[in-house]
DNA sequence: CAGTATTATGATAGCGGTACCAATAAAATC
DNA sequence: GATTTTATTGGTACCGCTATCATAATACTG
């Protein structure tokens, strides 16, 4: 034994097949099998076959941490939703991860809308991971968080929302908009009375203000407003159309912050034997995929959730890949789709 | 100049702010660093404050990529889904990722369900990132794909049935139950003549099976069934009930294989002006959040998702944490929530 | 108080890839 | 044929962190 022989230590590592097994079997350098595998095109046809065959021969995955080590490219994306589930984001969600699966990135998921603290350990948590870009459902507000995202450098696109100062790019829409629109809508089709029913939710409540101010504005008095808090559920729509007709038996037309609370206060209604929409027109907010189909079928305003998601996710990949993107900031807009609740 | 100088080649790295980065303005090794930060009590509480100072001046944010090279512990887990978002599988996503979040670790989403070859790129993706940990929901028939996850030694629970040779670990359900339950359940209420409509799915269709084989056993004749195949939609629903009593006018109850084409099948009902349940009870599966709400209320069968989900998380973080793992076989069960459109 | 056990810190060498540069062989140019 | 260019392949040094071993400082034991 020679003298000069270090006394190696082992670390075990993961037991896994690495470039280097593959390389050997292939009679190549790693770095070779490394461009076989990721630049195709430059090494011979002939290593790239043998490099081809001992991958095949081998089973070898490649260990994306290590390979997003050395590049500092972990095709990663992260994605932040609201913790509810029953949700319109979910087709988004969707669509995201179809386009980023078929672009060769992955999808991280994080669940926002918890407490304070928590959001501190979700940004820590994605950042750590050093994703090529991240997809928030909302707009960050001021404060360490969005500080921190900034910083961080990471491509970052927000939704859902519109708003003069994005972090970085946005894909959204205007609330006040569509209060607005739903307002005039109704109040076109002759109703008068109006009420609206909305969740504890800051974009919500930009839809009802606006709303109920564009109702103002024709100068047809007071809306009656019931916040049901964070109870998204069908029965909470049902409680409050009970409480609406107490307050306001007049009531002739409900715009309500999800199609949700708007099934609940159909369901309601038809529990009462109120005639649809003679008697209340109701209108929800999301286009959910079965509120086509009831009977009678929901008025609602319907938001692109899929084109969301894609141009999101194509946004993101551009930037991450060096491409230039043109438009930072869009606008998807809605459309208000008439069906049988307030024909 | 020394001659002995060596040339350094110098990379651009990522940019960030490294633990080095820390150790040095703490004034420690960078070791010395990475321990304040992971095992707290291993170093000294004049260390500790001095590090944890220092991260926080810097604004530091470990990256999990290298540690995770590092320690072979990504602290990632990856599920896959079924592509279907409308789905009660959220309900456990959310549960499991809610645990996961808690215990430290990122939960990777990976959607199934799409050509066979995109099946295999989703796996190849999965094992890349070296999870310590997979839940799919459903279960891996044998393959190639079912192959490369063994022989990968990555953790898996499977989910959502029952079966004896599981990958690994499992959390299910019996389907065949279920579908026995749900007939003997409806025999037992006077009901007599079947139809189930069901959705193109090895699960469902095992359940309408067992469904339709409690059926026969008692000998009560012929089960008119329609599959609707990928069409999992409430208009389905309604025309699967079209079809029903066009051919099987007799029919007095109706079992679907999910809440939403039950749903259908009342409205096309009550379209029909049928009397639910006296002329007709229905039935669904998954018991999602807004049927009890309804009037009239659907009887389903209720799967506890938020436990799977929770169960899933632990048991694959146990096993991360090389803990034992007691039961590797969960048989979860399911209810039947009898409501209004059974009585 | 020597000798041993314990605690706190540090040095080093990887984890499994890829960026960067160098070298060689083959093709193209003059 | 000499020289330049291009196409392939290889060597090396990292990416940013932690496992492993080594050492210094402190506490404990008889």
């Amino acid at each position: 034994m020679s003298e000069t022989e270090k006394l190696k230590r082992t670390r075990k590592g993961s037991g896994a097949i690495t470039l280097r097994d593959v390389a050997k079997l292939a009679g190549v350098a790693p770095i070779t099998a490394s461009r076989a595998l990721n630049t195709p095109t430059s090494v011979s046809s002939t290593v790239l076959k043998r490099v081809l065959d001992a991958v095949e021969k081998m089973g070898y995955v490649p260990n994306r941490m290590a390979g997003g080590l050395a590049s500092s490219k972990s095709r990663l994306i992260a994605a932040v939703v609201p913790s509810t589930v029953v949700s319109v984001f979910m087709t988004t969600i969707e669509a995201l991860n179809a386009t980023l699966f078929d672009a060769g990135y992955q999808l991280m998921l994080g669940q926002s809308s918890y407490s304070v603290d928590r959001e501190a350990a979700l940004l820590e948590a994605i950042i750590g991971r050093r994703p090529d870009g991240i997809f928030i459902t909302g707009i960050m507000s001021p404060g360490r968080g969005r500080t921190r995202l900034v910083s961080s450098g990471i491509p970052v696109v927000e939704s859902w929302d519109l708003t003069l100062t994005p972090i970085d790019m946005l894909i959204g829409f205007s609330h006040t908009d569509i209060g607005r629109d739903a307002a005039n809508y109704l109040i076109g089709k002759g109703y008068h009375r109006f009420a609206v029913v909305r969740a504890e939710d800051e974009r919500a409540r930009r839809r009802t203000a606006a709303f109920i101010e564009a109702v103002y504005a024709k100068g047809l008095g007071v809306v009656f407003e019931v916040d049901v808090g964070a109870e998204r559920s069908l029965m909470r729509g049902r409680s409050a159309l009970i409480e609406i007709l107490q307050k306001l038996p007049t009531v002739d037309a409900v715009f309500c912050s999800s199609d949700l609370l708007a099934l609940g206060v159909l369901t309601e209604a038809r529990a009462r034997k109120m005639a649809i929409p003679d008697d209340l027109a109701v209108m929800g907010f999301g286009d959910v995929p079965f509120v086509s189909d009831m009977v009678p079928s929901l008025t609602t305003v319907r938001i692109n959730g899929e084109q969301i998601g894609a141009m999101a996710a194509q946004l993101l990949i551009d930037r991450s890949e060096k491409r230039s993107v043109a438009n930072t900031i869009v606008n998807v807009g809605y459309s208000i789709i008439e069906r049988e609740s307030t024909l």
